[in-house]
DNA sequence: GCGACAG
DNA sequence: ATCTTGTCGC
């Protein structure tokens, strides 16, 4: 698919657009990009868990990570990046202006082993191209999309007990899960990205879920504010050098 | 054809 | 996404 700039299947570096398809080209490229995602079952659960999102503001975004270790049960690390936006909000093409943002600050992880969560949809997405796809596709790491609202497809009634879950079902496929986090709390909508299976993606969400959202990316969505509103310090991509980030509320132990 | 539509 | 503190309910 042509690009604004060939670069093979390698996360985009350094300043956009370089890399990316232009939005008029951008379905055609995610259609093709489907094609090489994988859905290989886990065979071992890492032991960390990366929850990114970005936060925005006229013109500036700030994208932030958080590794969240599973088996204590807590965040070991966090970072935030400072970029400009790159594209519009348009429903089907979010990877376009999140993913830009988020690439940069995912190679800088000082794990090896590990899954991926974003705050948005993976294979439940109108040409199953979503967010966690993209990502995960360009990194060739496990990922899976968690999203407030369904983008599309079908669904049955979900108990209201924390931990149940429904098919999110779209044009005869599965292609997700609408799953309780939180009793009475409305569900999450989880879809697999790449590498993994929908009951693993499913199992991860309840797994680091205390409050409606799991805690990586709740905790990612609260550092991206806070930094986007300058209250604690963020890098800036321009700036070639990538700061560490000061505790912030609800810090680790 | 029209509207709805992750964040 | 964002404008916005406390408040009510489970």
């Amino acid at each position: 698919m042509k690009r604004v700039s060939g670069q093979g299947d390698r996360p985009p570096q350094g300043q956009e657009p370089a890399g990316w398809p232009l939005p008029a080209e951008a379905e055609a490229w995610a259609r093709h990009l489907v094609g090489r995602l994988k859905q290989a079952p886990l065979a071992v659960l890492p032991r960390w868990v990366v929850g990114a999102d970005v936060a925005y503001d006229s013109g500036v975004a700030v994208a932030a990570a958080v590794v969240w270790d599973l088996k204590e049960g807590f965040p070991v690390w966090w970072r935030a990046l400072r970029r400009p936006i790159s594209a519009p909000y348009q429903p089907g093409l979010f990877f376009l202006r999140e993913a830009p943002c988020l690439l940069p600050l995912l190679q800088r992880l000082p794990v090896r082993r590990w899954v991926g969560m974003v705050h948005g949809h993976g294979t439940a997405h109108p040409w199953g191209a979503g967010l966690a796809c993209v990502v995960g596709a360009l990194f060739k790491k496990p990922f899976l999309g968690c999203a407030g609202a369904l983008l599309c497809g079908q669904v049955s009634p979900l108990a209201e007990r924390r931990g149940n879950w429904v098919p999110v079902t779209h044009e005869g496929k599965v292609v997700g899960a609408l799953v309780r986090t939180r009793d009475r709390a409305k569900p999450v909508a989880v879809s697999v990205g790449h590498r993994l299976k929908l009951p693993q993606a499913v199992q991860l969400v309840l797994a680091t879920s205390r409050y409606r959202l799991p805690e990586p990316l709740r905790l990612a969505d609260q550092l991206a504010s806070a930094v986007l509103a300058g209250a604690l310090p963020g890098a800036s991509l321009a700036a070639a050098t990538v700061e560490a980030v000061a505790p912030f509320q609800g810090g680790c132990p």
